[in-house]
DNA sequence: TTGAAAGCGCTAACAG
DNA sequence: CTGTTAGCGCTTTCAA
């Protein structure tokens, strides 16, 4: 491995001239620069990034966090806090947190390879993310709610969406509407069930308990769990799914059970995913500004680092109105 | 921050005994090792992974570099190369070679930031990979046909499956065949291509220039250069398309034509991505094991560090006969 | 079984 | 303008 000092003894500089020569320090005549420049080049010289970044104590990098990197429905966020990333000449690495504790991105946190973290992974803990808050480290939550000096939390404003989508449902006269659930512990499906709940209930309407589907985010299981009910029951009139991944499945199970969309069954969904539009019919769903969540959520990064004020915030949500219901 | 030094002052022993102690080094006594425990978890100390990758000349962890981090393309290969870096304990970052020159990805790979790197980015130049693989840096591409002792390739049977698709459409009687292309700078690209014409030459059929269609990958540009062709001529009864992204922009404008897929014109892609099979009418496509394509080249990475020797693939492909042709 | 010390490759005072 | 040098936090050889 060719380092620094070959490039400056081939030179005939020191380790610091070279060193200065090549990061383009004012204080280096032309000269010696080019004596260097041309050094490294011929030695074919690659600056070793571990050693510089031990040296001055940071990465310039900024990680992003999720759950599963496969996963289709971050697309925009990633475009989001990319953009900003390189607005600030960063770079970004995304890691998996599946895994769980010696998952890359618990090492990425601890170890401190990344300057700040935005954090779309439920499997990281909040402990987790307090701990590594405490040592100063900026991060930023898409996922729960969670505050501090160097957390803020960007969030959307889930009860409210599915209150809206809800809300559509009844004005739209269905009366049996079941809530196809993701899981208990997810911070979005409460809330979800929450604005469902509050929309039944500011319209009188009292929740059927048997009409609590409990599935896990996936397309397979969203159809799995309506499959099942509808082999032996048809009381509901309306489905609202507090993610579209669900409400996809439960489309497929309903059509192949030979009921309408939307007249035997509406449906509505929550994430306005790109397949919504195009399947059959399209989704009715509630979508949420993922790209900005992303930017937003890199700002406050940068905003962190640089000591300034930040707030957390909550983005707003709007009903998309398409055939299925 | 605390360190290494801070744990061994406060348990009253050396930094390198706090070091073995940490590591569960067997010559530290049990009391030893619990003395360092204690006082590491008192002060919280995380290791410094700068510090500790900067000392054992290696990351441990793999790379995998992208043009576009958001492309929903991805999602199985990053599966497969997660699979495989996790089965090897190594850890796996995504970086995006979007910007050039000075790129997250060009500076991963300059400065040894990952042990081995997998790249589909076809913004990183094969004389930057060269030089790259030159430092003993183990590469695997995606993306084109490279190969030297430090570089292997994995790639799927364009021609083949492109020759199949075509074929496929002369099979059923179709003989005004459009091509809808993307960049000509693209390997895959030239690839499907070349299946094209050859397929259309051992059917001695003649291919019209003016039904080669310049696309770029994208679905936008599918549906806007289908859709300026179809205002004034309908002289084709079948389009190719080099991918499905384009495949889905060209049934959108067919159908906004009022002509019927397949009756009036019919219409294969190429890759297989998840939103094929739910559009109107599902596409037949050509699919390839993209999952696949990642662990192969995840394992081909360990190979070359372990010092195996490994050989580069082509993978194979397979027609799915859907109901848009 | 433990400790002292060298050094990974780089940056940045500081001195000249 | 250039060189000497300390040291980032850690691992590991060598000596005790």
């Amino acid at each position: 491995m060719v380092t620094l000092k070959d490039v400056a003894k081939k030179a005939g500089v020191a380790v610091s001239t070279a060193s200065y020569a090549l990061n383009n320090n004012p204080k280096i005549s032309e000269t010696t620069r080019n004596m260097v420049l041309t050094a490294a080049n011929e030695l074919d010289y690659r600056p070793n990034g571990t050693a510089r970044n031990l040296k001055k104590q940071k990465t310039e990098t900024i990680g992003l966090f999720l759950n599963d990197l496969a996963g289709p429905y971050y697309s925009e966020i990633i475009r989001g806090v990319q953009k900003v990333v390189s607005d600030n000449e960063y770079d970004l690495v995304v890691c998996s947190a599946s895994g769980g504790t010696d998952s890359t991105a618990y090492k990425f946190l601890q170890e401190r390879r990344v300057d700040g973290a935005v954090i779309l992974a439920p499997k990281i803990t909040d402990k987790e993310i307090y701990q590594v808050a405490r040592t100063q480290l900026p991060v930023v939550v898409l996922d729960r709610k969670l505050e501090s000096d160097y957390i803020k939390y960007v969030l959307i404003d889930n009860v409210n969406g599915s209150y809206q989508a809800v809300t559509h449902l009844i004005n739209r006269g269905y009366k049996n509407i079941g809530f196809l659930s993701g899981p208990e512990e997810s911070y979005d499906n409460k809330e979800r069930y929450e604005g469902f709940s509050r929309a039944l209930n500011d319209n009188n309407f009292l929740f059927d308990e048997n009409l609590l589907f409990k599935g896990d985010f996936t397309e397979e299981e969203g159809y799995k769990v309506i499959s099942k009910f509808l082999k032996n029951d048809i009381s509901i009139d309306a489905l609202f799914a507090a993610n579209d991944e669900m409400a996809i499945g439960a489309i497929q199970a309903i059509k192949e059970n030979n009921y309408q969309i939307p007249n035997d069954i509406a449906v509505v969904g929550f994430d306005d995913i790109r397949l919504s539009s195009y399947i059959n019919p399209p989704l009715t769903t509630v979508r949420h500004p993922k790209y900005e969540m992303g930017t937003f959520a890199t700002h406050m990064i940068f905003q962190i680092l640089q000591g300034a004020a930040t707030e957390s915030i909550v983005l707003p949500t709007q009903l998309i109105n398409r055939e299925s219901s």
